[in-house]
RNA sequence: GGCCUGUUGGUGAAACGGUUAACACAUCGCCCUCUCAAGGCGACAUUCAUGGGUUCAAAUCCCAUACAGGUCACCA
């Protein structure tokens, strides 16, 4: 069996959303299982439709993923991406083009695009277009193009018979010949057009598999035409369902929806999202759903994809990098979260401690800021919000317990969290108090809140004995 | 409109002719607990778009219908 070779194979046409990374990652995981390669490579042959730095924000987020591709050109010593545009340069495209019309599989056409647009536009959904360049004698096509006059090189297609071809997804799918039209191979510009490109590219660099989305299901057998007219093999195909934003619409980017950049900004990891969206069209043999990149490269399985659009959930995201989170080596974990903690608190508190606090508190890292700002000035708050059912507490009992609080705390010479815990466990115990009962009022003067990360305790550890003694003073006081 | 593809709970999904229709997210309870989380436990589809078949037996096979998506470019 040959080696397998893959690729992601994308158009640079604006940043990178959920549904093409996932294309990419079953690419990147199709390949790896079997120790294949990998491979990127742009397709920029639509000059119009070229959006400035969007190679760059896809060559970045693949790498943020960990899917990196194993050849291109040299690129300071690094692989670069093959990009359609400059192998053009070569006049490969061309060449093939012009092969093609020498065996007679496809021939030169001077129809003009407006002409054809007002013949479809008159014909409407019955149009079947019969080109009239096909009669052309050698002689005045030569003379034509020697005038000058433009054209494009379109594909020969018999309109009798079926073309079918089997996709490891979706199964076995028949098309008639008469649906198929003569498709545009080389344009007026001297540009190979996407689906040639394609086809010639895919071949070149003997890629075996080609995984794309199911949009490309009905324009498949096109694809096959050409490998056919040039005796090429045809690769294994395998199309992806839609990522969609909703019941009816794919995740766009024009509605601002999910793409990864976004998600980076908004507090999620790399893998998790990696891990989430693998998910999205795809499950796993076994009952598990957390994997790394590598596991996954192992798990993975075509067969096992699914045939549905999924609708990408951010619910189900965050929790899952929230396991992240988590499960995340602690070292780790407190490099990744100590700027966000210094970005909003600075130098001045111990960010480890407040990292421990807020540990099983997070899913995504951007909701840290909010979790912590307290630490810096107690919130404003009504002093309703001593009312707590469950710790039978009220602003009352509060003016009674805040006190001895303060005064327990103020006698402590060690302070941390387990000192300061045994001491108000004692006295709760003395005043014939649940631990609660002291533990909630002397949150809420802590931390000017209902909710607070780690505990009384632990925000007192925080804050230090000073800061904590002013705060109780400043909440008895207004009590 | 033609052609292609799809349809299991709010969401992701498993099942490959015979199960109480897994599991996970979300939601709702309960437990644990120094609040909230995290963790533990439990509830949540008499039903697999609908209608017909085939079969002793169908979410699983077949046929219609409905709905949804894709595609019919010198766009990718």
């Amino acid at each position: 069996m040959n080696r397998i070779r893959t690729r992601f194979a994308p158009s640079p046409t604006g940043y990178m959303h959920i549904g093409n990374l996932r294309t990419a990652l079953y690419a990147y995981l199709i390949a790896k299982k079997d120790d294949g390669d990998f491979i990127l490579r742009v397709e920029d042959t639509d000059q119009g439709r070229l959006v400035e730095g969007a190679v760059d924000i896809i060559f970045d987020t693949l790498k943020k993923c960990g899917l990196e591709h194993d050849e291109g050109p040299d690129v300071g010593g690094n692989y670069g991406p093959y990009v359609q545009s400059e192998r053009m340069k070569s006049g490969i495209y061309a060449k093939y083009a012009h092969m093609l019309v020498d065996m007679g599989k496809a021939h030169i056409c001077f129809c003009k695009e407006e002409d054809l647009e007002k013949q479809r536009e008159e014909a409407g959904d019955s149009f079947y277009f019969v080109d009239p360049c096909k009669l052309l004698s050698k002689q005045e096509v030569e003379e034509r193009i020697n005038k000058g006059e433009s054209y494009t090189i379109r594909l020969n297609v018999e309109p009798e018979g079926t073309t079918s071809f089997t996709d490891e997804v979706y199964g076995t799918i028949t098309v008639e010949n008469k649906t198929l039209d003569e498709m545009v191979l080389l344009k007026s510009d001297g540009f190979p057009t996407y689906n040639f490109a394609n086809v010639i590219d895919d071949h070149l660099m003997e890629i075996t598999d080609v995984v794309r989305g199911n949009e490309y299901l009905s324009s498949t057998p096109k694809y096959n035409l050409i490998y056919e007219a040039f005796g090429w093999d045809i690769p294994r195909y395998i199309h992806c369902p839609p990522v969609m934003k909703d019941e009816h619409q794919k995740l766009s980017k024009r509605n601002g929806d999910a793409s990864f950049q976004d998600l980076l900004v908004k507090g999620y990891l790399p893998e998790a999202i990696l891990n989430y969206i693998a998910l999205l069209g795809w499950a796993p043999s076994e009952d598990r759903e957390v994997y790394s990149l590598k596991e996954l490269c192992q798990a993975f399985d075509v067969k096992r994809i699914g045939t549905t659009g999924a609708i990408f959930d951010i619910d189900k995201l965050t929790w899952m990098n929230g396991v992240y989170l988590r499960n995340m080596d602690i070292d780790k974990y407190y490099q990744l979260v100590k700027p966000y903690i210094t970005e909003t608190l600075g130098d001045n508190l111990d960010y480890k401690l407040i990292a421990n606090a807020i540990h099983d508190r997070i899913n995504t890292l951007s909701e840290i800021k909010d979790m912590i700002l307290f630490f810096n000035k107690t919130d404003e708050y009504d002093s309703s919000i001593y009312n707590n059912k469950k710790a039978k507490t009220d602003p009352e009992l509060a003016k009674i317990i805040l006190p001895e609080v303060r005064n327990c705390l103020a006698s402590l010479d060690v302070w941390n969290n387990d000192t300061i815990f045994t001491a108000l466990a004692e006295k709760a115990q003395q005043l014939s108090y649940k631990n609660i009962t002291m533990m909630y009022p002397m949150q809420v003067a802590l931390s000017g809140r209902s909710v607070a990360p780690g505990g009384a305790t632990a925000i007192a550890e925080i804050l230090g004995k000073k800061e904590t003694l002013s705060r109780l003073d400043a909440a008895i006081s207004r009590l």
